[in-house]
DNA sequence: TCAAATCTGGAAGAAATATTCCAGACTTCG
DNA sequence: CGAAGTCTGGAATATTTCTTCCAGATTTGA
């Protein structure tokens, strides 16, 4: 090919070698490269003889195209665009890294210890933002209004949910709601709930591979019919689907370990969310620092 | 095929149509369903043989799940992924949530209880993205040798911190490390460690204000000699400065309450760094999904 | 326990999509 | 005006990707 600029590696990347090379393209090129900056989504992810169709160019000029920002073909150029539409969507840009992360399993600690602290804090931050995403308005309200309306909130959770469970625990119990961590300390974890009634409300957190134990409470406090609320990372996961509200968590995988951080958000959103329309609801002012 | 139920029409009728019918759908199309809910863009824009492989299941199967509700094949059902994933992205718009950042930073909560979550959204990333720089190269490696080096690890964290110290001693457990818990149950905690050895190790977590329990454990495991590995939020900190080795997590303040999103992570970067390193140096292979 | 029904995975075939090629049209410049 | 160089569109080809099919495995029910 004539040109020997190095491939653009991002879609940004491209969109700027675009716009630099614009007046030296030609007339077929000049009216593929408007579609590519007017309608990326096209780009991204219709065949080829849509995007010939509606920008008027025909399939071959499409790969000139491409080959003129030196990529391989038409397919190279558009798993740019693609790439850009997922992270957009998610975050930063990390999507792919992340993804990649995933791939490269075996490539283990070559980079030693601190890239892994990186890779953590990177699917970390991923999945914090798509949380603020998959959260939508009311979903936090409607789940701060359940624990509100509970005399005594049961906190279940174990192995890999425990911290979530115990910091909600924790929290809610500062805030002033009668709260009742269901540790499962000496296997206890179904006399605990023993006596749960349908004016209390179970607050349940498990991730995949679910623990039987809190899919046992909910399934005991379901059938008895006591309000539940779930925050697990599957609308199917067994616990969401008897759950009266869900609060859906999306973590990201690193290295085949999901990240807690986003999970840890959403319950510090949830607790003093609650504290905050609690206190609002009482008095006007309360003390702020009781959950420091 | 075997259903006569109305064919999906857009991507939120699809999911319901997923989660509703999830039980009564073979294990392997559970296994597709579950993939198409926790990773629509995977589906919406990759092909056939990528959701294959990510998923575990057989790009047939794939095309069974499809006809299963109503499409003709997945090419079609893949549409109405790809759909969704654009509008998505052109209701959110680009620099829209960019700008939504600094807009309501210091929004009170006239904006409601979905402003919090972005509040602590932002807050945690910031957390994480200190939280990368903070720790220096060698300090986690540092503090995993002293890990390693220990023959039982105890792990101890109140009020704020427990969730990251029941975090540690769950991971480290799995990861084959002898981890004794000292979660303070009947305010037995100073018994629990009572028969430290200078040949085990103290994990401590403690953050402003410092328990008082934790305080007290520290020093009297630094009399007896015991290393200490300390997670704290200052370099002055009553259990930092008795400590053999700290990593130190500054969490950023949202509303005068400190997030954990950072704790959590660093944790996990260092129970499965521990992991890794561990398994490297005993055999070449071994599971990986043991923390999941 | 066995038989019927259903589900599964792989391979062969079908369809779609992308790429190459090239003759003819267009532009540029002497 | 004419030749050299460049660009274009469509058809032929190559490749990727999807779908169908079916024998064997698994589950279900009696």
């Amino acid at each position: 090919m004539k040109t020997s600029v190095p491939v653009p590696k991002t879609a940004a990347e491209l969109r700027q070698a675009i716009v630099e090379r614009y007046d030296s393209l030609s007339k077929r090129l000049q009216l593929i490269a408007r579609h590519a900056l007017d309608h990326p989504d096209d780009f991204a992810l219709q065949t080829l003889a849509v995007i010939s169709a509606r920008s008027g160019a025909q399939p071959s000029a499409i790969v000139r195209f491409s080959k003129t920002f030196g990529f391989s073909g038409a397919s190279d150029m558009q798993r740019l665009f693609r790439d850009s539409l997922v992270s957009s969507n998610a975050a930063l840009g990390y999507g792919e890294r992340v993804r990649r992360f995933g791939a490269q399993l075996q490539g283990s600690r070559s980079h030693g210890v601190a890239a892994l602290l990186q890779e953590f804090v990177d699917g970390s931050a991923l999945a914090l933002q798509s949380l603020a995403q998959t959260v939508g308005e009311g979903d936090l309200e409607r789940a701060i209004e359940l624990l509100k309306a509970a005399d005594t909130v049961f906190v279940a959770g174990f192995r890999r949910a425990f911290p979530v469970a115990s910091y909600l625990a924790y929290s809610l119990q500062q805030a002033g709601k009668r709260t009742s961590f269901v540790d499962g300390v000496a296997g206890l974890s179904a006399h605990q709930v023993k006596n749960i009634r349908t004016t209390d409300a179970l607050l349940a957190v498990s991730y995949r591979p679910y623990a039987p134990e809190t899919v046992q409470l909910v399934e005991a406090a379901a059938a008895a019919g006591t309000p539940i609320l779930a925050i697990s990372d599957s609308p199917v996961s067994p616990i969401a689907r008897l759950s009266t509200r869900l609060l859906l968590v999306r973590e990201m995988e690193v290295r085949s370990f999901r990240s807690l951080a986003a999970s840890l958000c959403l319950a510090q959103a949830l607790a003093i969310g609650f504290a905050f329309i609690q206190s609002a609801g009482a008095h006007g002012s309360r003390r702020r620092g009781s959950l420091k």
